[in-house]
Formats: structure tokens, C-alpha cells, sequence
DNA sequence: CCCACCGCCATACCGGTGGTATGTTCGTGC
DNA sequence: GCACGAACATACCACCGGTATGGCGGTGGG
């Protein structure tokens, strides 16, 4: 039976990649020492050690939290009951969307890379986010809405020009207009590719 | 008059920042550290800090002579004699093929934005690579081959496409078939945003 | 009910690194 | 040829990631 120490080891775990995703956040990789995040979940650098291997482990455990997060709405979009092209199209606001949370835009899109390596990055995006776009765009092919295109590197160049789009909206005064711009541009673009055929 | 000391002066600078192109490169930022870079140009780092500020300023000096490689290349090529469009699609060749520098793509597009911050990272890359595209695509507009679209968002998308489409291709074993690829879905979607008119 | 055990966490300490302060050499201009 | 300062070298400090060790308390067997 679980016992009452696992709920608190737990708890302090949890409250440990919490406040990791606080400072690293706010402050990068490099700029939070393991010191600070530990004090911010009231504890020492030992719990830390003994809960993670090290400042990297801390970090995944992060990057899993707030990846996490988005792969569950994004899911919960391109699952839904509208057709495929409507789906993707939510889920393309979505993801923008998603984009916009500093944790994830930091986290996840600019420092892991860096921090994890890029090999490792792309094989955990696999199962998160980009697993998913590339997921959406299969299903679109499948169903006979765009034409058949190389899969992987198409989804590749779609990742890569969101997450730079929605950089530049996270950080632009007026984040309601580059929105919309960006967004009336990708989705130009991707009625361009559009089946004739299965014009509505 | 020039002195022989500025000479001197100038080649152990010129060396540091060489020896940080390298040691940037393979190892990262944070992996290498500023004795390395100085004992590998025969120097200390006493040497280092007289002639930089410190370790960020290092980064960005061998950041600039990274960009600057690229960016007259990338001139070179878009000023030529041809026609707009071609010359726009012989500039895309050399942009990736510049991205499968390891030395570029580990320094310009990986880390510096983590380095520097974006905001700086942004503001310089207008100067170098980044705003020669959004030139290049400002004047395929200004030409009328293609249709008018919000150049800063659009330069936006295509740069970002077009880094991680790289990256995926630096780190793929079949170069030259991901490489085919990529250039043959980015083509195609130019071409649907080339204005009929124009059409050869 | 008690006790031995061990998971959970704290404390103390080490090596390395970025940064600073100070010393030393040597070319340069008067 | 001499004083001056730029161009470096040396010595040192503070901080941080990582490791080793100590101790407290919940847990399970008898």
C-alpha cells in the first residue's frame, strides 16, 4: 500500500521541478543554481540530489512538466469530432497559443535544445509537440485534404516557422495584430497545398 | 601611423576569437571555458580579458565573424546580375547549405539566442542573415513575383522554416536526400505564392 | 509495543570556473 | 635612453555543480 512518506517524497519532487520551471523560466539555465530552486521548495540542495541525478535530470523533469501541458490540449483538439481540416486548423491556434506561454517558449523551445542537446531534444519532441504536428499533417494526407508531401521535413519546416513565428509574438508590443498576421499567413499558405478536390 | 604593437595586438585578438569559433563550436558555450580558448591561442586568459569584456563578449565576437562568413556569401549571391527570382532561389540554396556549418548552426542559430538573449539575438541577426532574407523577399514583392505579404511576419516563418529544415539535414545520415527534400517542398510552396502573372 | 532498518533529507566539503586585482615586460614616442 | 603605457602574465576570490557523510523519522517485522 502507498504509504504516507511516499506522499510527501512526492510532493517535495513536485514542488522541486515547480519551482523549477519558476527560475528557469524567469532566469534561464545558466543563470538558477540548483541552491535557489531548492530553497524555493523549501529545501536543500541534498533532497534535490536525492530526488535527481543532476542539474540536467532537474531540467528534463521540467521540460516533461510544461510539454506535458500542451501535448494534453493540443490532443484534446485534433481527437475532437470536427473534420480533419477544421482540427488542424484549431489546433494550429492552439499550438500558437501554447507558444506564447514564456515557460514553454524558454523551456521547451529555446534553452532545451541547448541544454539537453539537439539529438536528445528532437527524439523527446518526437513524443510531444512535434509528434503531434507531424501526427496532424499525416492524418490531413490520409484523408485527402492536402496533397502528399514529403511527411517528415514538411513538419519539420511547419515546427520550426511556428515556434519562430510565435517568438516574435511573444515578444512584440502588439501580439493581437502579429497574431493575425501570422496566423492569416499560415493558413494561405496551407490552402495553397490544399486538395482542389476537397475545396468546401 | 600603425604601429608594429597593433599588429601584434590585432593577431592574438583575431586567434582568441578563432579559438572561441572552435571551441564554441564543438563543445558549446558552457562547455568550454575561457582558459581553454586562451591556452589554445597561446595566450592567458589575462591575455582574453584585456581584450574582451568577458566571457558573453567573447561569444559574440566569434558570433559576429560566423555571421559575417555567411552574409557576404548570402550578398554576394542576391546582388548578382540575374533575375529576382533566381537569384532569391540561388540565395535559399546558399542559406542552407551556410546552415550545414556546424560552426553557424551550433553558434548563430543554437546558442546565441540562449547566449545573448533574444532580444539582442534578434536585433543582431537583422543586420546579418536574417535581414538579407527579409530583403530579398521585399524585393520579390517590390518586382511583382510574388503576392504581397506581411514581410516581417512572412521572413519570420521562412527564416525559422528554414533553420530547423537545416538543422534536420546537418544531423540526418542521408544528407543529400533530406537536403532534395526540403528545398523541393520549400520551392513548391514558393511557387504558389508566385505571382501568375510573373510565370515564366 | 518495540526496535532495527532504510528512505528522505541536511550539512560539510571539494574542484573548477568566471571574474578581478596586481605585477611584469617591452615597444613607442619624446 | 628613458619614462610611459599598452599588452599581457600571475595570484587570488566568490560562486556553483557535484559528492560524501551524518542524522532524523516513518515503516514493517517480531
Amino acid at each position: 500500500m502507498r504509504s504516507r512518506r511516499d506522499d510527501y517524497s512526492e510532493s517535495t519532487r513536485a514542488a522541486l521541478v515547480k519551482s523549477a520551471v519558476r527560475l528557469f523560466t524567469e532566469r534561464g539555465y545558466a543563470g538558477t543554481s540548483l541552491d535557489e530552486i531548492a530553497k524555493r521548495a523549501r529545501v536543500t540542495k541534498g533532497a534535490l540530489y536525492h530526488h535527481f541525478s543532476g542539474k540536467q535530470a532537474v531540467f528534463e523533469a521540467a521540460f516533461d512538466e510544461v510539454e506535458s501541458d500542451v501535448k494534453g490540449r493540443l490532443e484534446k483538439i485534433l481527437s475532437g469530432p470536427e473534420p480533419p481540416w477544421d482540427r488542424a486548423l484549431n489546433g494550429l491556434r492552439e499550438f500558437i497559443g501554447s507558444c506564447l506561454d514564456p515557460a514553454y517558449q524558454r523551456l521547451a523551445l529555446q534553452e532545451a535544445p541547448v541544454v539537453m542537446g539537439w539529438a536528445r531534444w528532437r527524439e523527446a519532441e518526437d513524443r510531444y509537440s512535434f509528434g503531434l504536428i507531424k501526427q496532424a499533417l499525416q492524418d490531413l494526407i490520409d484523408a485527402g485534404e492536402v496533397l502528399a508531401v514529403p511527411v517528415e521535413v514538411t513538419s519539420r519546416l511547419l515546427f520550426g516557422a511556428l515556434c519562430s513565428a510565435a517568438t516574435e509574438i511573444a515578444h512584440s508590443t502588439d501580439q493581437r495584430k502579429v497574431g493575425d498576421e501570422i496566423e492569416d499567413v499560415v493558413v494561405r499558405l496551407l490552402n495553397q497545398v490544399r486538395r482542389p478536390a476537397a475545396d468546401a
